[in-house]
DNA sequence: CAGTATCCTCGCAGATACTG
DNA sequence: CAGTATCTGCGAGGATACTG
């Protein structure tokens, strides 16, 4: 049997694993993140090999997840950089990056943190709120088909918070 | 050579990958999130087979995101419960599950939804603030090496913030 | 029901060489 | 420098059968 694909589950955090759910792919977009746009900085800092990178980065653009563009007319270079949906994945890498800071390292031996450029001010630890701003802990979560879902995932969903299962 | 293992780096995103860094340990973290605890449900909703799951369980429990512990005792079930670590990772699956619902489906036609359970109210979008709250885009980001870091990485993140490369 | 054991396949990824 | 092409292999992950 071939390996399962992700792309057509009818769930978003299945979409996203399909489009950046594998560490390459995660590690290329931490650095476009932080400013590289190119092929052999990527490769230098990434220690991967050039036909991963090049498979990768390929797979990033068609994604739609990263530009490719030439650095100038004329000149054979390109630079790749994030389009609008690449820049909205930091959210979800920066709760990643102070996910592993929390329970990856030795408290207070993280090697990286993260801040704001020109600014001695650190990012606030990422949190689940409401609109209104109430806190939320992970036990308040209820995940709800709508009604663009599939009948089996509206039922499926529908007895998961009726704690049927 | 043998495939590069991402343990070691000292990259917090990086660690993070390597522990639910593919697309099972991910959506098995998913389920435990919104409650599902036993090996059959997780079979039944992944679709994914026996051995499989068996093993990522076997993972995730290593990794002190699960904790396995019988339903009853004398009784032989276990229910998988997500650790502190464990339900600490909500806020960046949530931020992919955003991402997703942004990005991989036509708008307004995502499948679900989060919200605060027994709560008409909806999920906040995740975004990045500093502590005082003042909003950040991704542009301004810095990831900044810290005294932890290995030299190498030190000189490499101050050579990107400083934007030689 | 909750797994473990066995087998097998193919995709990811590494090395290397080559091209514009 | 920025890739593509080719070869290779390990191992993730799938099917299935079996056990307490």
């Amino acid at each position: 049997m071939t390996r399962t694909s992700l792309s057509r589950y009818p769930c978003p955090i299945a979409r996203a694993a399909d489009a950046v759910g594998d560490k390459w792919s995660l590690l290329i977009v931490r650095d476009a993140l932080v400013g590289v746009t190119r092929f052999s900085h990527f490769k230098a800092r990434l220690g991967v090999s050039a036909n991963i990178l090049s498979e990768r980065l390929n797979a990033l653009v068609d994604a739609g997840v990263l530009d490719r563009r030439p650095t100038r007319p004329g000149v054979q270079r390109v630079d790749y950089i994030l389009t609008p949906k690449g820049r909205d994945l930091a959210p979800a890498l920066i709760a990643l990056l102070q996910w592993g800071q929390r329970w990856a390292f030795p408290p207070g031996r993280s090697p990286v943190t993260v801040r704001a450029r020109d600014s001695a001010e650190a990012l606030a630890p990422i949190a689940l709120t409401t609109p209104s701003g109430r806190a939320l802990a992970p036990s308040d979560l209820e995940i709800v088909a709508t009604d663009a879902a599939p009948k089996a995932t509206q039922d499926s969903y529908a007895a998961l918070n009726a704690r049927q299962i």
